[in-house]
Formats: structure tokens, C-alpha cells, sequence
DNA sequence: AGCCAAGTGTTCAACATTGAACACCAAGTC
DNA sequence: GACTTGGTGTTCAATGTTGAACACTTGGCT
């Protein structure tokens, strides 16, 4: 948690999911195969969950379903605003190296408006320019460092102009109204056996067990 | 520490620069930029040191360097082999999302023989056709997938493809004896401001003190 | 000589992460 | 009805990370 994207990816599940307990996050994450990518294991959900809890960007409702006892979160209005910030972040975060809050940003692209994704997706362009032009302006130095540093430089640079090239692309396609985003209309369906809808029941309960206990 | 890539980058860097003390390195890696990609901060030096000293992987010397205390490291048998399989797993590791590793394990290339670099990364070359092949395979069940899912996995197509052409290059010009790799003639050299060079006279000291002491 | 700023070298308490292990339930199986 | 198997939901002690802060030295300035 000390890098924000477990922040950002718990927070963001907890939004699209709500309300939502520990291990439901824990399976839906493992069918979109995020394990792969974020590196959540069961620990740190639980744990980042209730920091979040205790910093007031979640609420933790402690729900008798049945026989047994369940930790459900919801998300607060702080916690939403938090995860505009943590998103908007994580959108212009360019570090070839840790492209994780990236990739993380744009998986959950749907919970922000179309205005903002487009603002984001330009700052982030902006960026990258500025990184491409550093990188070139270096170039002339570049006896100074060994050749293998060289090598290395040499990719980060291919690897700049593929996402760059890219980036354009998506950028393009985002403003010419491409994707659901948030506050739209949403026609797109998970198929069926996807848990995210298996889940609705249990979903369902835990709201009517929160709104009864106000 | 819990990411392999710190402990690489300690033991190798220990292992460039021997007998070498915390601050130094620290001192190092700055001047490499290190800090941009790595997240090494002064904690996670000193720490990383201490728990690879406890391993067997460096020893530790604590001298008197005129009136003052320092802790001094130098590698031991098991901490060289330590690295070789460390960096072998780095090289090898295919993570578009955690690139480090890699990145880490090219940086100390020059600890490698030209044998084993050229090994490791005809194996790298080996798991990235792979997992190309296996993103070709899922193209079709792409509409399983919400849209901006598929948008995400186009850009690590094109992520893979960079780096593969890059790759095919590298192995190439290691294989026709690129580079100066261990055990070969070292005819580069760093520029009189690196502090690697500068720290020259404090490490030839701490030989001194360790020779004596033994 | 006294004082400040910058450099050197390290520690540590607060915090986060890890993943194995727990406790429980439901649905078989013999 | 005892007994395993697999799913559900969570905790916790061990371990690792963080970066501010400490303690000391050196060199310059007045």
C-alpha cells in the first residue's frame, strides 16, 4: 500500500462493487486476472480495506448475513473524491518502470466522466512529450556512460514512442465518444458466468441488511 | 526487499564496488539515477544490506576508520551465487507490468559472462514469443472483455513487440562480442566526476583495515 | 575562536505487506 | 451419521519498508 495503485484498485472495486466484503474483491480481482499484474494477495486487501476504513474513504458495516458474521464496505463521499485524485495521479504518472498505477488507472476508466478521462489521457501526453524530448536532449552525453547503459536507454525510448503512439490513438478515441464511461448509458454485459454478476444476490442482501440497520 | 530487484541491485552493486559502505552506495546509485527507477531509499539500503549480511549473502566489517565507526561490506562465496541465480530469474522474468527486475539485471549485465547473458536472454527471448502467442490466442474471446480491456491489451501487444525487436538486436550484439562483460579486458571508463571513482581511496583504506584485521 | 552549512554514515519507530493458517459451512460419500 | 472435500471469509505474527532524524565531521566565514 505504500504505492498508491493498491489504493486506487481496492477503492475503485469497492465503487463498481458495492456493498462489497473481502473476499468477493478477492475473486472478482482474480477472474479479471489483475493477480497477474497488481500483486493483491488476500492479505493486503483485507488490510488495505480497513485502512481505507479508518482514513474515512470507506465505511466498514459489520452485517449478521444469516448465521454469520461479514465485514461489508461501502464507499464514502471523502472516498470518492479521493479516487479522483488518486485516478487523476495514476493517469499522469509516467515512469516506464512502474507503469503499474497506469495500467491500473486505465482499468478503471469507467468510473470517471468522459471530460475527465479526456483531460487526464492529455496531461499524460503532454508528459510523455516531455520525457521523449529529456531522453533525446541526453543523447549527446551519452560518452559519458557505459554502452550497456546505452542499450538500455535505447529501449526506454522504443518503448516511449509505442505508448505514445498508442496513447494518440486512445486519446482520439475517447473524445469521439468511444467506451461507456461514467454517467452513461451502459450496454455493455460481463458474461454470465463472470462472479462480479454471480454476486448480485448476495450484493443485494447486504444493502437491505445496511439501509434496515440505519 | 520483499521484490527480489532490491536485493539484486545491492548484492551486485556490493560486488561492483567491495569493500564498500552504506553511504557509498547510496552515493552510487544516485549518481546512476538509480533512484528514478529503483525506489531505493536510505532505509532500504542499510536494511537490505544487514538482512543479505545475516543470509550469508555479504559480510560485514565493522571498522575504525580514524575516529570513526563504519559498517563495511563485502561479498562472500554464497552471496556471488546468490546473484548469479538472482539475476538469472531477473533476466528471465516476464512482466510487461513489473519490468524492474529486467531492467535491474541489465544494468549489472557487466557481473555476468558473456556466456550467461547470452543464455539468459535467448531464455528471455523464449518466454516473450510465448506469452505473444498466448495474447494472439485470446484475441478471439475478446468480447468476453469490456472495450477498454481490449485497448489495454493492445497496448501490451505493442509493448511485447518493442521489446522483442530491441531483444533480438541485444542478443545479437552480445553474441558477436558487444560489451565488456566479467572476465574480459575493461577498457571503459567512468567519467572523473562519478563518485565511484572518487570513492577510490576510502575503499582501497577499508582493504587495508580488513586485510589487517584478519 | 565561534558559528553555520553542508556532507557523511546510520538508526529506528511507525507503518505496510505477506501468505499461511484458522474457523466455519455445505454438499457429497461410504 | 461420521468423514472428507471444497468453498467462504478473515486474522495475525513475522518480516520488510519508509524517510525523518540523529550524531558526528569538515570547511568556510566573520
Amino acid at each position: 500500500m505504500a504505492a498508491t495503485e493498491t489504493r486506487l484498485l481496492l477503492l475503485g472495486t469497492v465503487m463498481l462493487f458495492e456493498p462489497v466484503n473481502g473476499y468477493q474483491l478477492r475473486r472478482e480481482l482474480l477472474s479479471w486476472q489483475v493477480e497477474d499484474w497488481a500483486h493483491v494477495n488476500p492479505g493486503s486487501i483485507y488490510s488495505g480495506l480497513s485502512t481505507l476504513a479508518r482514513q474515512g474513504n470507506l465505511e466498514r458495516h459489520d452485517l449478521v448475513d444469516g448465521s454469520r458474521e461479514v465485514a461489508v464496505y461501502t464507499s464514502t463521499a471523502s472516498g470518492r473524491r479521493e479516487f479522483e485524485r488518486l485516478w487523476r495521479a495514476a493517469v499522469e504518472s509516467v515512469d516506464l518502470l512502474s507503469p503499474l498505477p497506469f495500467h491500473t488507472a486505465l482499468a478503471l476508466m469507467p468510473l470517471m466522466a468522459r471530460a475527465d478521462v479526456v483531460q487526464g489521457l492529455r496531461s499524460r501526453l503532454a508528459r510523455i512529450d516531455v520525457r521523449i524530448r529529456e531522453q533525446l536532449a541526453q543523447e549527446s552525453q551519452l560518452e559519458t556512460v557505459p554502452p550497456h547503459v546505452r542499450a538500455m536507454a535505447d529501449l526506454w525510448m522504443g518503448l516511449g514512442s509505442t505508448e505514445r503512439e498508442w496513447l494518440v490513438d486512445l486519446l482520439g478515441r475517447v473524445a469521439a465518444g468511444a467506451f461507456e464511461l461514467r454517467g452513461e448509458p451502459m450496454t455493455w454485459q460481463p458474461p454470465a458466468q463472470d462472479p462480479g454478476w454471480q454476486m448480485a444476490g448476495e450484493r443485494q442482501r447486504y444493502a437491505e441488511l445496511i439501509a434496515r440497520h440505519r
